[in-house]
This record gives C-alpha cells, sequence and structure tokens, in this order.
DNA sequence: CTCCTCTATTTTGGATCCAATATTGAAAAT
DNA sequence: ATTTTCAATATTGGATCCAAAATAGAGGAG
C-alpha cells in the first residue's frame, strides 16, 4: 500500500516542507536554537523559498520557531521556566479533556485505545524509541479527540509539539518505558470503569514524572 | 526622522498587512464567512501576494481564518457550540492566569490597571465602542500579563482574537457598558485585596454574561 | 593595539512571472 | 429538459529575480 510509505506527499509544497521541519524539529534533528537558514534549506528540501516560508510562519504560531523581523527565524529553546508553564497549562487543558471524554467515551473508542496501548507495548518491548513516542502520543491524542472539543484538541496538540524535541529523550531509559506503559494501563482501566477522577490523576503522575525527568535534563545541558 | 502619520507602520509589510487583517477581521469590517481574494486585498492594501500569504499563514495559526489548499482562506465563522468551547477553554486559562497574577501584583500592577480602568469608563461614558472594545480588552490583558507567564497569556490573547468579531456587537448596548464598567470595579477592588477566589468568580461571571448575550445574538443570525 | 567607520557579502523581504488546480459556463448527447 | 463533457477563466501555489536590511570584515584614525 502507497498509502503511508514515505512516498505519500501532501498535494502543497508548504505543507510536506511543514511536516517534514516538524519531524525534524520534534526529533531533534534541528537543535534549539539552531538559526534557519532559509536559502540551504530550501535547497535541502528541494522547494524555493516560498512554501519554506509559508510553513515557517504556521510553525512560529505553534511557537516551534521564533521569528525577528530582517533576522529570520530560529529553533525555539524552551527555558526550564518555559518548560513549566507548557505542562503547567497542559494539566488544565487535559484535565478538561479527560473529564469530557469520560462522559462520552463509546466501546468503539475504548476499543481504539486498547489496540493503540498495544502499538505502545510492542514499542517499549522492542525499545524502538520513535515509534514508542509515537505512540504514546497517538494514545493521548486519542483519549483527547474523543472529548469533542476540536479547539482544546488542538491547543493540547501544539503544546506537545513544543516540548517534543525534549520528550523524545525521555523513552531512551527502559525503565522509562516500562513505567509509561504501567501508567496507560491504569489510565485505561480508569477509563473502562469512568472513574474520571482516577484517570484524571493518573495522567497527572504520568505527566509529572515526565516533567521532573526532563528538567533535570535540562539543568545540566548537553 | 521621518514623519509618522497617523499611525507608524510596521517595518515589514507582512507585519502591516496582519495589523490590518485583524483589525478589518476582529471589528467585523470583514465579514465572518468571507473567501478572501488574494489579489484583491493585495492591491487594496498595496503589497504583493506575498506578504499577504505569510500574513493569512499567522491568522490561520491563530484561528481567525480558516484555509484549504488550492481553494484559499476564509474569514472563521463560530459555530455556538466553538463559541461555548472557546469560552470554556478562556474560563480554564483565565482563572490560572488570575491566581498567579494576585500573588504577583505589585502596586504598579494596580496603578497601571486603575488607570486603564479609567481609560474604560471614559469610552463607556461617551459610548465609544470601539474604544470601549480596545480598552476592555486592555485592562485584561495587563491583569493577565502580571502573571508572569507569557505563553499563557500568549494563548488567552488568540482565543479572544477568535471572538472579537463577535464581542464587538457586546459594546453596542449601553446597558452592558455600564454593567462591564462595575464588574470591572469589583474585580479591582478583589485585587487589591488579594482575594483571588472573588477575582476569579468576578470574572467568570463578567465572561458567563458576555457569552449569553453572544449566544442570543448568534442564535438569530443578523 | 583598540576602536571606529565604511564597504562587501550574506540573508531576509517583496514583486513579478509562470504553473497547477479549481471553478465556470456553454455545448452536446441522452 | 437534464445531465455530462470539455474548454475557458479565475484563483491559488511556487519559482525566480530584485531590493532592503543586517552582518562581517578590511582599513584607517586615535
Amino acid at each position: 500500500m502507497s498509502s503511508d510509505e514515505a512516498g505519500r506527499r501532501p498535494p502543497t509544497a508548504q505543507q510536506f516542507v511543514l511536516a517534514e521541519l516538524r519531524r525534524a524539529i520534534t526529533t531533534g534533528r534541528l537543535r534549539p536554537g539552531t538559526p534557519i537558514r532559509q536559502d540551504a534549506l530550501a535547497e535541502e528540501l528541494q522547494v524555493s523559498r516560498v512554501p519554506l516560508r509559508e510553513a515557517l510562519k504556521t510553525l512560529e504560531g505553534e511557537g516551534l520557531v521564533t521569528y525577528k523581523a530582517h533576522k529570520g527565524y530560529c529553533v525555539a529553546t524552551l527555558s526550564l521556566d518555559d518548560l513549566r508553564e507548557v505542562y503547567r497549562i497542559r494539566e488544565l487543558l487535559e484535565e478538561e479533556a479527560v473529564r469530557h471524554a469520560v462522559a462520552r467515551l463509546s466501546g468503539d473508542d475504548l476499543d481504539r485505545l486498547e489496540s493503540v496501548q498495544e502499538e505502545v507495548e510492542r514499542a517499549a518491548a522492542a525499545g524502538d524509541v520513535p515509534a514508542m513516542a509515537a505512540a504514546n502520543r497517538l494514545f493521548h491524542m486519542t483519549l483527547f479527540d474523543c472529548a469533542g472539543m476540536p479547539r482544546l484538541a488542538r491547543l493540547i496538540r501544539t503544546l506537545w509539539d513544543t516540548t517534543d524535541a525534549y520528550r523524545s529523550m525521555y523513552y531512551g531509559d527502559a525503565g522509562n518505558r516500562e513505567r509509561v506503559v504501567k501508567e496507560h494501563r491504569a489510565t485505561l482501566d480508569a477509563l473502562r470503569r469512568r472513574a474520571a477522577d482516577e484517570a484524571v490523576t493518573t495522567l497527572n503522575v504520568h505527566r509529572d514524572h515526565a516533567v521532573a525527568e526532563l528538567e533535570s535534563l535540562l539543568a545540566r545541558p548537553s
């Protein structure tokens, strides 16, 4: 099937560049703080600077890059304070999303979550870090989408994006991967019993552990 | 130094266009649902389509316009559900901002709020609707900025933007203007006494009244 | 030797031109 | 008359070219 392979290019160059850049930034291949040379990047991606600039404007809106007039774009860097702020906002928004989701969860939704969780467990067992990051994200987003609040889900998504570059490191550790699997299982269990408070608490613990880990990683610059 | 007439123009065309478009949309001069003809708009604003398109990309990120590949941009329309969702998210984020602000408010901050509030009252008394909308917004943003959480403030700002086009109508009514003045006074009072809960409650009432009014306005399309 | 200035180069911002896609309207077939 | 097809047109997407601003570097004054 040619659908999910690298060959499926978006209908416009800007969308292709946007996806490409997002991956490069969130996976850390484009490191925080690096200035973006439009000419070089455009050539590397085989497009002109116009679609590149439009993609950068989108990323600026999402907070993945910063922009100064006549100075250009840089990959955004998160200070410790920024990191804490992002996670605090996530806590607020995700609690809301989870509570709405619990009230609306269908059996179908639970089945989807279960299957995604199995994907998470496969990736964890295999020690496949990128797959783990992707599956973990999908698990949470699947849940948030169940809230039926598309704008809320979109906000949460962009907040995840801003920290993805840092979060990848988290899954390098086997202990962390195991922990995530267990926490997801607990969450799923709470969701099945429609225990909103418990699901929220579990996810908060989940998140807090990740942020604590990241803080210690950021404290001593690599 | 070159004389800056009416308003000093931003250093780049895109920023000029961005400000211009934002005003046009938030004041309702560009009505929700209107398709955006790039060629015509570019000519009207005396720029080429390139900076216009970059400005539109920014506005898309803020949710002020929608975009479909090869179809173009439209001024975003809010359904009733969208409106409720935006206000619910605002409630969550603004409560957080206010609580942080209360804990950090300096005498200087209070002075600034007081002076902005006097501006609100002048506009209300004069029945100047655009000035009222601007001053009201400034009052709230000044408060939110005091939270010392720049990303949170930015999110709230964009949420305000998405509903500005609708909110302007609210101030057309003299009773609403008077009510807003009183509610701001109550909020300021609570802030001075560092009564966080009370400030939050007051602002929630403030917001809820606005959303209720807007709902009735949206229910019967003009 | 240091600092400043002025020029050369790099990089971004914007305009024009061309290509690709979508929309339309009219003609033809059923 | 209705529907389908296809061509003409309008609109968006992208590439190239030029202008403006910032940056870097060489040269000169103190």
